[in-house]
DNA sequence: ATATAAACGAGACGGTACGTCGGGTCTTTTT
DNA sequence: AAAAAGACCCGACGTACCGTCTCGTTTATAT
């Protein structure tokens, strides 16, 4: 993947231009018509690209989706230590919803969740290469809370599912948690 | 809806093999080929029933899938008192995967949640009609927890979201929730 | 086909509105943009139809062609005894490109030659089923000449594959032939 | 075109191995596949070559198609003078049916007709530049009848149009002329 | 028993989108 | 400077379903 520059071949590179076209449409048309309205076709029309140049980069619109979600969701990665579980997952619920809901992200990964529904393939990579990125996330923060002596014989590997559940959960249902909703659940983790 | 017996006319009944017939089809295409083939379409070919007529007593995808989901759920409705949290809860998610896992429920209601993602009046009827109806089940199990003296100051809102949440989440991921992840979200709720 | 009424079914009309519009449209096509440019997206966009009923009612681009031609041409099935051989030959060839000249059936013959060189059923059915009706007028003539005891020992089917075959050329070259040319042909056949 | 030498460059000669792997290709899957089947596409994937290289010295198919022909029927240029025209015109027939039958000449003749029914380009150098060179071939012999006294009074190019015609109505419908056809239109031309 | 009106199966219809093939052109590196 | 090769835009392919429509047939009351 990275080495592309060591295969060197005679042939028009692909074009950026292009590239960043069609992921720009197709975050306008989730933003502006919603998940049921985005289809290659569509995308196609809007960017300016043909149908062929979409497919040939993306496979499946679960592909295009994962982009855009990546592009938008870096300020996720790092949660800095701040010496408590509390406070860590406080952030972390409320960078994560400020995304889903200032941004395309939301729209976004609820498309995501319902694009695996009925796409076994993105069903696979979701599941195996994306939620565990996500999840690292989450496990960062249980464990330096496990270090400091929290979370005795706890699984945190079902935290983590009713963490994430919660957050689909209102996603799916087109709605946001409240401070209450929150901050039940983070008490339930550290045991208030 | 319920006057129709009032108004009355010289008219046919409407028939209740087709009706059957086409539930079943529905169902059978669920369960063998999957959502992302469930089509009315197909399910007008498998049931010998004429696409209008289906159209005209379920209008959309989601009103097939809810009355298949009703057909095979009513068992959830009635978790008894056996005086523990813990052992009502276990009950709960206990009945609740093994219909999910045995029969079409679980690809029905995951459907559900599917569609509604596409089908903005379909969100609406499940988040404002049917959801509340289940969430109900869990709630009355809190409560009478909550008369026992338990759950002190806690959200059970909130508790019912993270619940339910643990359960879209396997759901949608096609996985099943192993006895310790079960075991960790009881937990949470009763404080151990 | 032509008792098609008697196995009633009770289902919509094909509509016959659709039906003319759609080999309108072709035949708009054909004389505007030629045969090059003759494609089912293109009747489906001028006709106002959509694509699946054309590919419907017209499997295949032949099917569309011969049915505009049919349309165009049914003057040629009479040729008149009028007692001299010369005379019926050059009223044949008369008729002929009279339509081919100034009516759009040119073009559609010229489509049908170019179409059954890619389309194996198409050439199929325009040898077994088409050539032989528009042979055969021409056979009637040569017959009735022989009748007169003209075409004494001659292979009237060689006759007319050159006879068709001289007009193929014309039509395929987009030429028209002169009188002389015409004439040549007949001399050829009549024995002067 | 022969002067290339005299401005020389520093450049990279025409790769006479890939002209050849491309007309090589091309002659294959006309063989194996068909006109239809025939795409620049194709071409360039069966020889190696890159789409532009072929685009570069053959702009149209027709070129393609042109200099495969022209490669099989070199043998066609001339007909010996053997003093008598029943015999020129047999060996006329049988040498061009001989090649149509054994070779790729047939397929790639017939696809040329194909071709100038949606190249007007094409049509343009095949008539103009193509067909008088082969059809000088037949006219040489007429003209050597007539030097003998045959022929009176005919017209000659005409004779040649339906002597062609003849050949194109049977390579059109892919059958073959029998002997008794061939020997028919012989006739017609020199009146037993 | 008979008229009536809705329910029904069948499937045609105008559409949208699918995923793919091929046509020509462009841009880059290699020779 | 031509060759080579893959990327590109584009138009069309033939198919699957959508949701609506128009038929002729069936059938349980309501007269």
């Amino acid at each position: 993947m990275n080495d592309k520059k060591l295969e060197l071949k005679a042939t028009r590179p692909r074009s950026d231009k292009t590239h960043q076209a069609i992921l720009k449409a197709a975050s306008t048309i989730l933003k502006e018509k919603g998940y049921s309205r985005l289809t290659f076709e569509g995308i196609a029309r809007l960017s300016g690209a043909g149908k062929p140049t979409i497919y040939r980069w993306w496979p499946t619109k679960m592909a295009i989706l994962i982009e855009i979600y990546d592009k938008e969701t870096t300020r996720l990665l790092t949660i800095k230590d701040v010496g408590s579980l509390k406070n860590e997952l406080d952030q972390w619920f409320s960078i994560l919803w400020d995304d889903w809901q200032n941004t395309v992200s939301g729209e976004t990964y609820r498309s995501i969740l319902a694009e695996i529904q009925s796409d076994p393939k993105g069903l696979e990579f979701f599941t195996k290469s994306y939620i565990p990125k996500r999840r690292h996330i989450l496990m960062q923060i249980l464990l330096r809370a496990k270090e400091r002596g929290e979370l005795e014989g706890r699984n945190l590997e079902a935290i983590i599912d009713y963490c994430c559940g919660f957050n689909w959960y209102y996603l799916l249902t087109r709605t946001v948690p409240s401070k209450e909703a929150v901050g039940e659940v983070v008490r339930s983790i550290d045991g208030r």
